[in-house]
DNA sequence: GGTGATGAATTTTTT
DNA sequence: ATTCATCACC
């Protein structure tokens, strides 16, 4: 077959081979049974990925599509692929079908036998949105109080049974209780309504794969049959579903092997089970485990940063990380008065860096959170320096897209009855939620779905006047357009229904700011649909995007949260908002216990080691949230990095040692105001701190005692009633007792 | 059935 | 602060 053409390399010590070290030579040649690599930051995981892959193709061990390689995002699948091909010297391979995410290979897997479990090819990929809309319908059909029981917190309980490879039967005992057993009711019901509505959820493409397999074992074997080999990456991000999902399609050639670093867990509320990792060797008799630690990233200070904090982590299968290159400089750390004072600290640093040489592409900004990157955007508009926010509000999220993609939702599937109730009175068109429960009893009571529902009362006459005429014409509509998809490519019918529908007209009626926006974004939809060749494919893909997936184009600051910049790597890293409660988050402190601020620090942790050569760590003593001003201590992680590797930066919480008194006044000015707002100063996060302990960073000056007058930008004169080491507790006129860092205060 | 006003909740991370 | 949902009234 197509083999033969590829191999234009000699099979003995190919030169890709040859290049690796001896850790990964042994990862790509160990091709028979059970491997696990242990893969740590910046050790070329990847590299080994993709070389195996080759090494598997040339050595004419399998044809491509024999092999199985999956991954979390779209973007390291096509990586992947790109640098097979690189590899073999060939063009793209096209036969390497099985190479994807989980979700798109199991959606691959499930088209070709959905009927198998209960459903036609063409079912739709449900999103979040779609979801919850659902859950929020099922909850009153089944009388569960949505005040007491909100469905995202019932979704996230399903999701959680999902992950675990659990239908409706298996979910017993102590989960079955879960929201007073209302959480399986409703499990129950949505299952059976995504099948009416040939629909399924994220977690149903790996569940529906595990039932199809132990329902139809011909199925299993048709696939463990012909995947010769299986590989994993980030393997210690697969949840219990993915992992019995890969261990039954190994039981064919048990050449499974799978690449993963349990330091870069980070996705344990997602369902990710470390156990999965820690528990390979058991669960692969005569695996054979291979470490990867010598890091081509960072310097040798950045490496030492992050191992000495990894280090506090318990349960870990444990890598030393080395590296033989250069000492660089060590981890800068910044302290600051607020998210706005970040922001410039930031952008001064990001023009210095510009200065000298750097490229902008070649920084990165990782946050914690998402409402962090406001601040940097607004200060970077100021500057003029150009920046892209990575993994923000999706193209495909945006209500004008899902609108239109509704409209070719019901147009691909019919009983797609969830984009049908969106888009039914989107233009307006007189059906309100009287006429719409009508469809829908009707629907109940004939089992059928509400297009259909809708044709049959319209027929009987269950329409009056106006109504009736504006119902037949939509329904006639749809006929119409669908009659197009054999004849039009989509593109051209998307324009024609965002035309015919009038939706697009809406839009230009309206007068808002945004109006435009949203017609130019239809614009670009149409256009982006130009690159599929069917409505099918073109949903597919929607349903399975992650805008992960776009990379920063041309010279732009990246400004990202830490889940997406995993895998990437930076020459200048800023890590701000290292404060307790930000990060690690007072969500992970509060419900998780300890496992979930060990997965806050190998957040941390993935953050460092992003970094190429210099990392900057900024910490605020104020942030704003809901509006509210929070004073905060510096992030337990900064304590934890070896000060053989950290430098402290001049200028305290005051900062701006280089601005001009003006600014300074006008900083304290805008402080003190904002203070004047503060109902109750918040003490959410200080109340949840433990006391401060001898592990507390060292500053510039401090040496404050009991009864000194001191003055605090936001508190006003206070007198300090205690210090221990750089934290003073402080007695303020104005307001009470608070406990603050000697940094933000200064002497009265 | 549509519209505007009032009140509540929101911000951790995403395939 | 902003967005979302619900409710009363047109």
């Amino acid at each position: 077959m197509q083999l033969s053409a590829q191999i234009d390399k000699p099979l003995n010590n190919p030169d890709y081979i040859s290049g690796l070290n001896p850790e990964q030579q042994r990862a790509v040649e160990t091709t028979q049974g059970p491997v696990l690599v242990l893969s740590g930051a910046g050790t070329g995981k990847t590299r080994v990925l993709t070389t195996r892959i080759a090494h598997i193709l040339a050595s004419r061990l399998a044809f491509p599509n024999e092999i199985l390689a999956v991954t979390f995002t779209n973007k390291a699948a096509r990586e992947m692929a790109e640098r097979v091909s690189h590899l073999l010297g060939s063009g793209p391979n096209k036969n390497l079908h099985y190479m994807g995410t989980f979700h798109s290979v199991s959606a691959k897997i499930l088209r070709k036998h959905a009927e198998k479990i209960g459903f036609t090819p063409t079912f739709t990929i449900l999103d979040t949105d779609d979801q919850i809309r659902l859950l929020k319908a099922l909850s009153e059909e089944l009388h569960i109080d949505v005040k007491y029981h909100p469905p995202k917190m019932m979704l996230g309980i399903i999701q959680s049974w999902k992950d675990r490879g659990l239908v409706p039967e298996k979910v017993t005992g102590e989960q079955a209780n879960k929201a007073q057993g209302k959480a399986i009711l409703l499990y129950r019901a949505y299952q059976q309504r995504l099948k009416s509505l040939n629909a399924l959820d994220f977690g149903d493409l790996i569940l529906h794969n595990l039932s199809l397999f132990s329902g139809f074992p011909e199925a299993l074997e048709e696939y463990a049959g012909r995947f010769r080999y299986i590989l994993v990456d980030e393997y210690q991000d697969t949840n219990v579903a993915q992992y019995l999902w890969l261990r039954l399609l190994s039981l064919g050639h048990h050449n499974l092997c799978c690449v993963g670093d349990d330091d870069q867990s980070i996705y344990g509320w997602r369902g990710a089970e470390v156990g999965n990792i820690l528990r390979f060797e058991q669960d692969f008799p005569g695996a054979a485990v291979i470490r990867l630690e010598q890091n081509y990233r960072s310097t040798k200070h950045i490496l030492g940063a992050a191992s000495g904090l990894i280090a506090k982590n318990h349960e870990r299968l444990g890598k030393t990380l080395w590296t033989d290159g250069e000492d660089g400089e060590k981890v800068r750390i910044k302290s600051v008065w607020d998210g706005d004072e970040e922001a410039i600290f930031v952008g001064e640093e990001i023009e210095a860096l510009q200065r000298a040489g750097s490229r902008l592409s070649d920084m990165a900004i990782l946050v914690r959170a998402g409402f962090q990157t406001r601040a940097f955007e607004e200060r970077f508009l100021k500057l003029g320096i150009s920046y892209k926010v990575i993994g923000g509000l999706r193209f495909y999220e945006r209500a004008e897209i899902r609108d239109a993609i509704a409209y070719l939702r019901v147009i691909h599937e019919p009983n797609d009855d969830l984009a049908f109730e969106r888009i039914i009175n989107t233009p307006k068109r007189g059906i309100g939620n009287a006429t719409l429960e009508q469809m829908h009893t009707t629907a109940r009571a004939q089992n059928i779905s509400l297009t259909r529902a809708a044709r049959m009362i319209l027929d009987a006459g269950g329409f009056k006047g106006k109504l009736a005429t504006s119902i037949h014409a939509l329904l006639n509509q749809f006929e119409r357009w669908r009659g197009l998809l054999a004849s039009h490519p989509i593109s051209e019918i998307t324009d024609i229904v965002i035309d015919e529908s009038g939706y697009r007209s809406m839009w230009q009626a309206d007068k808002s700011i945004e109006a435009q926006g949203r017609l130019e974004n239809l614009k670009e939809l149409v256009r982006a649909m130009g690159e599929f060749e069917s409505l099918t494919a073109f949903l597919e893909h929607v349903g399975l995007i992650t805008d992960m997936d776009e990379a920063a184009q041309g010279d732009m600051v990246g400004i990202m949260t830490l889940h997406a910049a995993k895998g990437l790597e930076f020459h200048h890293v800023f890590l701000p908002g290292l404060e307790e409660g930000l990060f690690p988050h007072q969500r992970a402190l509060d419900e998780g216990g300890r496992d979930s601020l060990e997965e806050e620090r190998r957040l941390a942790y993935v953050g460092i080691t992003r970094a190429r050569q210099t990392l900057t760590i900024s910490y605020a003593a104020n942030r704003r949230i809901y509006n509210q001003w929070q004073s905060s201590i510096p992030s337990r992680f900064i304590a934890e990095l070896p000060e053989a590797h950290v430098e402290r930066m001049e200028g305290g919480a005051y900062g701006m040692s280089r601005a001009p008194d003006r600014t300074l006044l006008q900083q304290q000015m805008k402080a003190i105001m904002a203070g004047q707002n503060v109902a109750r100063p918040g003490l959410a996060w200080e109340a949840s701190q433990k006391p401060a302990t001898s592990t507390a960073p060292a500053t510039t000056k401090n040496g404050y005692s009991k009864g000194d007058r001191v003055f605090h930008i936001k508190f006003g004169y206070g007198t300090v009633l205690a210090a221990q080491g750089t934290h003073l507790e402080i007695g303020f006129d104005k307001t009470d007792v608070k406990k603050v860092l000697a940094d933000f205060v200064k002497r009265a």
